[in-house]
DNA sequence: CTAGTAATGGAATATTTTTTCCAATATGAG
DNA sequence: CTCATATTGGAAAAAATATTCCATTACTAG
């Protein structure tokens, strides 16, 4: 037996590939060959099993599995634990994170501060790797092509329709916000050729249901921006683009909301100016 | 029996979520209950295990069997393996997809939104680094003591007052935004005790400076939220909290700026609950 | 209220995947 | 060349996981 005993398990992607590269010197032939497979292909460990990936570098799967113990964990199912606790990661539970902080005394102005800006950052990532490019593209076409661009968030989403009609106002492109103020409606505002977006999360509003709705049903396109495929806007909107947003007990960031609300408009006006 | 047989099953993550939202319709309780899981956290399903996830979900194992035979999959095995295939190809690491989002180049909506998560992330990063927790804690103090808080900023600055008013109001927090409407004038409902929030980043806006300069020196506690030292708020307000954000072209993310009025608001709310 | 049907949870079973073990093979020192 | 030791591959055992089945419960229409 080879000393391996005594050396803990990698806790972190960093210290894997430190120990990686630290183990690589005193490998045997075979073992060599997965350590410089898994080199190449450290991101396929989470998503596959010995079987596979010993046959991807050409090994037996009891080679792979001594490489595992090399590494400093007990097996594969240890190591693969540890890929895929860190990807999930990235998306913890806000909630819970809370109520733990707060139990320990450290609902400090600071502490708090550190979650919001954590889950921000994490919201931020994740709207980077989920949005489709394409489905973006589309929602910025409709938008260009529209004669007016009117806009409702209330509530929560407020603050992503007010800025997204700031954007417009100062890239002068005719947008109205429909703001509920004096609780007038005005829907007979929209007029043939115009467009709406329509923002908002659960739990749903009902007057900007109701206004995609009217919206739809009259012929408009409808640009959704709403955080679920079960959400109501997602039926009912010619597009509907999604963002989740981490929760920070009963409160979200909004940051990449704005992100992709603002990422759009600056998209229309761009592509209005070449015109 | 209940019909499920003659529908293909999902090929790619576009087709699972279509499907989703056609059988919600028609799904009874506890199926539901996946589905609407499964809405919020598809990206779960290439790491997870059929016990995890109906855990999560709050139902039984065989449930959730079930779920993936009305999705059309012969089981959850065969639902894993789309998801983990797909990923295979395009896995949502940060900086390989943000890589992607630019390569569309140029005032592309896509590499946009690339800038504009880069933007937000690194202005997150540096408002965890530069806020003083002392200044935070002064803050917080101040609001906790008023009797009511008022709230000013418009333009640029209105979807952060205005997302400050919602976090109040849902504490229950007695809270006036002063936002212009039908240009009242409502300087005199700051009565003794009340504090105001006033928020504004160059270019200032003149009314905000008026109102906050008005309650100064009225007596009232003013916490400014700027983003420069010679920011004419600075000089006037109590207190005042600096953010600096990126620009993206003309445009700023406002990440930073709501994540600190996010976390200044609901550390009041907690402060308060505790008396 | 009742019968019939749909939905549900839990336990039993089947399948897949990991892990161990050992015999066969390679390697290197003397 | 030979022995001692290290390395390897395959197959059997163990563990984890998915899937089915069925008794019980909840609904619904009459």
């Amino acid at each position: 037996m080879t000393g391996t005993i005594g050396t803990e398990a990698p806790g972190s992607i960093e210290e894997f590939q430190a120990r990686l590269v630290e183990i690589s010197e005193t490998l045997p032939k075979r073992l060599l060959q997965c350590a410089d497979y898994i080199a190449l292909n450290t991101d396929r460990i989470a998503l596959s099993t010995v079987a596979e990936l010993s046959a991807a570098a050409g090994v037996a799967p009891s080679a792979f599995m001594r490489f595992c113990q090399m590494m400093g964990f007990s097996g594969y199912s240890e190591m693969q634990r540890m890929f895929r606790e860190t990807y999930k990661h990235r998306w913890p539970d806000y909630t819970t994170r809370l109520e733990n902080l707060r139990a320990a005394g450290g609902d400090s102005p600071s502490a708090l501060l550190a979650e919001f800006v954590e889950a921000g950052r994490a919201s931020l990532s994740n709207l980077a790797t989920t949005t489709d490019p394409a489905l973006l593209e589309r929602a910025v076409d409709l938008l260009v092509k529209a004669r007016m661009i009117h806009i409702i968030g209330l509530r929560r989403a407020f603050p992503i329709a007010s800025y997204l009609t700031y954007a417009f106002e100062k890239m002068e492109i005719p947008t109205m916000l429909h703001d509920g103020v004096g609780n007038f409606n005005h829907r007979s505002a929209l007029r043939p050729g115009d467009a709406l977006i329509a923002i908002t999360f659960a739990p749903y509003t009902q007057d900007t249901i109701d206004l995609a709705r009217h919206a739809a049903e009259a012929g408009h396109d409808v640009v959704a921006i709403t955080d679920a495929l079960n959400s109501p806007l997602h039926r009912i909107g010619t597009l509907s683009l999604m963002v989740s947003e981490l929760d920070v007990g009963a409160f979200r960031s909004l940051s990449a909301s704005l992100s992709l609300a603002l990422a759009l408009s600056v998209a229309v006006g761009a592509r209005r100016a070449k015109k």
